[in-house]
DNA sequence: CTGAAAGCGCTAACAA
DNA sequence: TTGTTAGCGCTTTCAG
């Protein structure tokens, strides 16, 4: 077993002192180009590999924080990749936890970011409840890291969100909808104080409405997870019979085309399904489902350079909105 | 903007040293319960959050590493999650890393969790080929930093595996698949040189050969994604007639399936599915797929387990091995 | 262009 | 039980 190698190690060999090993590594340009050469080498030869604890003890730690509610969601997960991929490409390290849905993990993982010193955080809160009100944004404000909210909008002060158009999302979907001629369409939702939710109902209720499709629309609350959904539509379809069913996120859609098919019904020839967000898994299956997909790509990319933005203007700039609009899938 | 609060800042408030305050927090029971009880209650007041930077400068960092492949695959992305919460149960923070299949960006978690000092690495690697040598496993040993591989074995110093029994696996879904009394079976494989597919393949045709079913078996070599399976399936079915497929980890099967229904082929219907590893969304389309259903959770549980206690006993154990056993599920 | 000194926040080791 | 000193590895002054 050997000890880490320093850069008084690297010194040592190259007859320099630790600081100019330092520089020769972060700012070579203020070094000999000699000296800067014959120094690199020695640290590739050791395998030097720098300390981010000590670096990080004095300046910017050039990391920035992920915490999402969970990775087991495919949306979180893009998410998630294309913030990793975005925030390598501008020399950032990410460091990233899941809150498991629990908001003592998810206080939990703020405080571990604030530990690691990073530069700001990107967060896709646990709920957005109204009353979900986390004490941790004013610490994060004291403390003047910049946050970035990610697709679920809360009161609580924050530099900076990328969210979804809801609305638009609802609206085009119920556009897609109303072109499939449905006499009875059941619509199930998230929970019924989630602005996401009803952002996107009110905007397939407009599209609808706009139509005039004459088509009854059945409405049950459920939440944005599969189970849920299935329970409630089976207990619907008990004593109705769709010709369409739209889920309002991708776990909601699984939840109420499982119900459907374990009730017998055929999805695409017996009730016609409509998606917000991808069922990227439906196409292995042969079954057609018309959706509203959002880019989970540029999510990620306007999240680390809004955050990057922030941070490296210092000064508080004006706190910004950025909205990712949807497309039709069909 | 307040700067963060730190010991000496409790220190001076409670009128002690700050070693004292670090003793309170950290090690209550050598301080006075007293003075113990006003240090805490001023940490808390202050919203204390320890600056794991300065400490992990000297000691353990109670932190280990993980790096997976990729978080979009559900296997892993449980295994993550598993691995999280058998972590924080014991007091350890991970931090985690995907190396988006790539061998740089792999190379670049392993440093980076070096450079945070993590006291141990949990990794599944990207490939088992048996020409993929990555050179920091010699790194990490000679800083006496214990790895446990994940899922994917390779020729590498390394104090602990967490692998599936794959043969087994293989055997008994090769049981299963004989009892369908199928004609014609394709099996989907993973590449020529992994050990994992070669395993699994091994175990399915010991079963058949067993079971003496007289079926022919078609292999063909894919790897683990889908696009690929997905294609070699498509040419496949341009001239041959299987009543069953066997994928052999779950990107493959999805792979298959799909380009079975684009070739008209009902899933149950006119050709049975079976599959290494659970297609959980299959259950919302009221398809059956057969599987050979892996523990993730106990995958995550041993591997943290396996780590820890190479950590703590710090005398690099003997090296150790378990394996994980799948069961049927039909 | 290079170096010496100081200090980031925390905790071993050694006093008192 | 508590405090002092020193130092972890690095970088930011301030000098040369």
């Amino acid at each position: 077993m050997t000890k880490k190698v320093k850069l008084a190690d690297i010194a040592k060999l190259a007859n320099v002192s630790a600081i100019t090993v330092s520089r020769a590594l972060s700012t070579p340009d203020k070094v000999k180009p000699e000296t800067c050469d014959k120094i690199q080498r020695i640290a590739a030869e050791l395998g030097y590999i720098p300390n981010l604890m000590a670096k990080g003890l004095k300046a910017r730690s050039k990391t920035i924080g992920v915490i999402v509610p969970t990775i087991i969601n495919p949306f979180f997960a893009n998410a998630l990749k294309s913030i990793i991929r975005s925030a390598s490409k501008t020399g950032y390290t990410c460091l990233f936890f899941s809150s498991d849905e629990s908001a003592a993990m998810e206080q939990n993982a703020v405080n571990t970011l604030i530990s690691y010193n990073v530069d700001g955080i990107i967060i896709a809160v646990i709920s957005e409840d109204e009353d979900y009100r986390p004490s941790y944004f004013a610490t994060l404000a004291k403390l003047n890291i910049p946050v970035v909210l990610l697709d679920r909008q809360i009161e609580a002060p924050h530099s900076g969100g990328v969210y979804l158009d809801n609305v638009d999302s609802g609206y085009k979907l119920g556009k897609t909808v109303a072109k499939g001629r449905h006499q009875r369409i059941l619509l199930v939702s998230g929970s019924a104080n989630s602005k996401v939710a009803n952002s996107r109902l009110a905007g397939i209720k407009m599209a609808l409405e706009e139509c005039a499709s004459g088509a009854q629309l059945d409405i049950i609350k459920a939440d944005f997870n599969s189970a849920l959904a299935q329970q409630l539509t089976a207990e619907y379809l008990l004593g109705n019979q769709p010709d369409a069913v739209i889920g309002l996120n991708n776990q909601i859609t699984l939840g109420a085309l499982e119900a459907c098919v374990q009730h017998g019904l055929r999805p695409d020839q017996d009730v016609a399904f409509y998606s917000i967000d991808e069922i990227a898994t439906a196409k292995h299956f042969g079954v057609t489902i018309p959706c509203i997909k959002h880019d989970v790509e540029e999510f990620g990319y306007h999240a680390v350079t809004q955050l990057i933005r922030t941070i490296e203007s210092d000064n508080s700039e004006k706190h910004a909105e950025i909205i990712i609009r949807g497309v039709v899938m069909a």
